[in-house]
DNA sequence: AGAATACTTAAGCACATGCTTAAGCAATCG
DNA sequence: CGATTGCTTAAGCATGTGCTTAAGTATTCT
C-alpha cells in the first residue's frame, strides 16, 4: 500500500505502446474479440492478452466474456482525463504569456520577478 | 536502424511519469533552471536530469545553456500530437455509434454484420 | 464422448527504466 | 588565484516491461 500510482500514470503508460494504440484503434471502430485484436499484431496471443490487461487496468478498455469468447470494447470517456491534463497545461502556458505581456506593458509588480521568470 | 519508434511512443511515455508531469507543470508556469525544476522533487539532481533528457527527447521541453545555468522551457505545440491522437479515436468511436444507429433504424447493409460488430 | 476453439495461466528471459553515489568540469565569486 | 555553484557524466543496481513457450481450462462442434 506504499505505492499507489496516479491514474494518469497508468493511462499515459497504456497509450505509450504502439501495439496497444493499434488495439485501441481497432476498438474505436467497434468492439472485438481477443483473437480479432491479436490478428494484425505479429505476436503471440498471450502477449496480446498482457497488453489487453494493461488497457483494462487503465480503464480505456472494458471486456466481458460471453461463452468462450471475450468481447472487448472501448471506454472513450476515460481518455478525457488525459486530454484534460494536456489542455490544462496548454492553458497555463498561454496564461504565462499573458503575465509576460502584462510585465512588458504595464505593471511589473504583477509578475514573479527574480524567480527566473524573466530569463 | 531496425527500431525507430513512433514519436507518440516517446511522447506518451514521457507523460507517463509523475515526476516528469510535475516538471511540465512547473514549466507551464514559466521557464526554469535545472535546479529549480529539481527543488520540489525529492530525488538527486542527476535523476532530475535524466527525466529532463526524456522530456527533451520527446520534444515537450527545450533547453539552452546560458553561462553555467541551463534554462528549460515548454514547447506546448508538441502536445498537439498527443491531443490529436486522442481526439481522433474519440471521433472514430462516435462514428461507430452513427453506424450502429444506421443499423437500428434504416439500412442493415451499411453496417458490418457478422464480424462481431452487433455483439 | 472426443476434438477443436478461444482463451488463460505460469514461468522464464532479455532489455529498459528509475534511481543511486562518486567524480568531473565549466562559469562565477571573494 | 582558489572556492563555490550549477550542472554533467559514468557506473551500478533493483525493479519493471514485453515478449516467449508450454501447459492448462472452459465452451462448442461433430
Amino acid at each position: 500500500m506504499l505505492k499507489q500510482s496516479d491514474p494518469l500514470d497508468v493511462l499515459f503508460a497504456a497509450l505509450a505502446d504502439p501495439s496497444r494504440r493499434s488495439m485501441i484503434d481497432r476498438l474505436s471502430r467497434g468492439s472485438a474479440s481477443v483473437s480479432e485484436l491479436a490478428a494484425p499484431l505479429d505476436m503471440s496471443l498471450p502477449a496480446v492478452q498482457q497488453h489487453l490487461n494493461v488497457l483494462e487496468a487503465s480503464g480505456i478498455v472494458s471486456t466481458r466474456k460471453v461463452g468462450r469468447v471475450r468481447s472487448c470494447s472501448l471506454e472513450p470517456d476515460v481518455l478525457n482525463q488525459a486530454q484534460q491534463w494536456i489542455a490544462d497545461r496548454r492553458t497555463l502556458w498561454a496564461h504565462r504569456l499573458d503575465r509576460l505581456g502584462m510585465f512588458l506593458t504595464e505593471d511589473p509588480s504583477a509578475v514573479g520577478i527574480g524567480k527566473g521568470e524573466t530569463k
